[in-house]
DNA sequence: TTGTGTGCAAAGCATTTGCAATACT
DNA sequence: AGTATTGCAAATGCTTTGCACACAA
């Protein structure tokens, strides 16, 4: 079974998260995470920084940073470094694939159920104690292609 | 079936794939390929540089840049950025599985033939034309978790 | 011989850090 | 009130680039 969106966090439940470590629920961290862990774009730091400036416009990109830090911490988001210094930034930190469509630059979750599986019995075969993973495919999106 | 290392290259079959796409095999190049191509390490571009200069003391960093780039392009080298600006250079651009040790940092390839096959169901199903891949699992191996 | 490649130094970027002022809890 | 966080500017570190000289074909 494929689907292509992932459960998003309430904002709730991110504050309490944040709480619960020891960290101060301030607007900014809020307002990135409102972005962040709801965007289905995997947005670079610099995306993030400009969409919460909107609201928030004395937001600065060190912030973002650090909250970002933060929020790879807590284990709500997931940091996929790419080429050319492009850090993209995955909300979805379930066993799931990334389509990277290499015209359009698009990045779609395929959140399969067999992944998870597979790479589970991956694991235990070669005796390693999985914690996470990153699995990329590269190519071209049907959009893509056909164009 | 699971295998852990992958085919080497003959430095003969690299200086051939270097003129044909017209690029000059001049010894700095080489000596970068048979370090990089050859290594099961994953090493970055620094650790390259350095091994390089042992028997290449004029070498500089901008040429080991630029010949991994050339590499690439052959597709003779896959580039894996990672966290902290930690680029690793991958000589095995098969379907496989990068097992990345937490602890250590040791990177093991997983060369196993069903990877392939799986991603590529995958990618049919999702109407993706699949042009590669990078599939990492992150954790720790048999020796750090032990220890 | 000719155009590509090398090596140096400088530039370019993403990310991190130090610190004084600010504001959560 | 007390301490973590913010925002700025400077620093860091990887990678790229421009250019004069060297060299592979």
């Amino acid at each position: 079974m494929t689907t292509f969106f992932h459960e998003k966090k309430s904002l709730n439940s991110i504050i309490e998260a944040l709480r619960k470590k020891g960290y101060k629920a301030t607007p900014q961290r809020i307002a990135v995470c409102r972005y962040a862990l709801q965007s289905p774009t995997h947005p670079t730091a610099k995306a993030i920084y400009q969409k919460v400036r909107e609201e928030y416009p004395t937001i600065s990109l060190a912030t973002v940073y650090k909250t970002l830090k933060v929020l790879k911490e807590l284990d709500l988001i997931q940091e996929l470094p790419f080429f050319q210094g492009q850090t993209r930034f995955d909300p979805n930190v379930n066993p799931h694939i990334n389509m990277v469509c290499l015209k359009c630059g698009k990045i779609i979750d395929l959140n399969n159920t067999e992944v998870g599986i597979f790479i589970q019995k991956l694991a235990q075969s070669a005796k390693f104690r999985l914690k996470g993973q990153r699995l990329d495919i590269y190519g071209f999106c049907e959009k893509c292609f056909k164009g």
